[in-house]
DNA sequence: ATAATATACTAACGGGTGTTAGCAAATAAT
DNA sequence: ATTATTTGCTAACACCCGTTAGTATATTAT
């Protein structure tokens, strides 16, 4: 009898939700089917019900997860006395960061949030919503200061989040740059982007 | 009986890809069933089928119709004799340009192409990493002329293309800064990070 | 007016979906 | 060792999917 295996740290609901992630990302929360999933975790797929409660109970599980590493993030960022600026390039770091380390639940959190159904639709809306105001006034912060070109703040943010979104092609590309590397030029022309000089 | 209205440019066939991109956008391909594209254009499911092969055709027609328009341009901007730096802001212009006025396309075009099937799907992916490379060759011209600085082309490229999808965000959010405004403002950011001063 | 064509309809198909019920086996607690 | 709990299995459900066959009704061409 087939049993889902598990490390010390993780049960088997948290070895069910991962995998469904990398499943997600690959094809898409609908075109994703828990028989597909269900093999992949080497097991048939009513077993899953045992730990979960839906489907749609995964993809709550991994947008809340991601959404509640950035705006703790946010948290301590925005209480940080540093200038506006650096805090600017400190956001975009975490954000590369995450989206290198936890490509898949990232990801997911940020294409296929769309298929969540209300109330955690409009929920994760509302936090969406309110991460990128605050993003915005920090960046508005900045140009007081003069540390920052005179933009439209909400369209500097838009531009900041949806490029680290394009890590996304870099994971799959051949020929990657490391890590570090794909880091500093980001930052280079984003934060070179923003910046007066 | 009802009868899918047209204007004198367009066929039926039109009407229906067009409403088909809108649904595509909104919720996703695989989510957006037929039923509801024929309810969308005021008629049967099945009368949709005396107008397209497939549901799969309405993703070809879409993705292909905005790969070509891309891959047009693409020929005009590097057969002209201008400086590098002014070719990517061209080709930025142009994708900005076509995310804000052919929004449904566009956005469904980048993010559903994955339902392709082949050989559609490989034709598809293979001109898109030819454009890619080719934006890569402007972007290290300019390196190279010290029109721009040094960094990795192929990042750099990965990050403006991703960025100008942000204009996703732009469409849906209530208070809009006009589309002139906003596109300046990418413009000052995108071409702004690359430019070596 | 008649014939030919284009378009839409109803009904149904085979197949895939998420999920549940009921039972068996493995593990944990007593 | 016995009991209780967790975990997995098979079978099946009701539902939605893309698509086709066959037929009726508009529109266009003769």
């Amino acid at each position: 009898m087939a049993r889902i295996k598990i490390d010390k740290n993780s049960s088997r609901k948290e070895v069910i939700v991962s995998k469904a992630a990398g499943l997600f990302r690959e094809r898409g929360f609908k075109a994703a089917s828990m028989r597909d999933l269900a093999e992949s975790v080497g097991v048939e797929a009513a077993s899953l019900y045992n730990h979960i409660k839906s489907k749609t109970e995964l993809l709550h599980e991994i947008c809340f997860g991601v959404a509640n590493r950035f705006m703790h993030k946010m948290d301590e960022v925005e209480s940080s006395s540093i200038p506006a600026i650096e805090k600017v390039e400190e956001l975009i770091r975490f954000h590369i960061d995450e989206m290198i380390n936890h490509y898949e639940e990232v990801y997911v959190s940020d294409r296929e949030w769309k298929h969540l159904s209300d109330p955690y639709l409009s929920n994760f809306q509302t936090q969406r919503r309110m991460y990128r105001k605050r993003f915005a006034a920090i960046i508005e912060a900045g140009i007081r200061n003069k540390e920052i070109k005179n933009i439209d703040a909400p369209t500097a943010v838009l531009i900041l989040l949806h490029a680290i979104g394009g890590i996304e092609s870099w994971h799959r590309s051949t020929q990657k740059i490391n890590a570090s590397n794909l880091t500093d030029n980001m930052i280079t022309i984003l934060v070179g982007g923003l910046e007066l000089k």
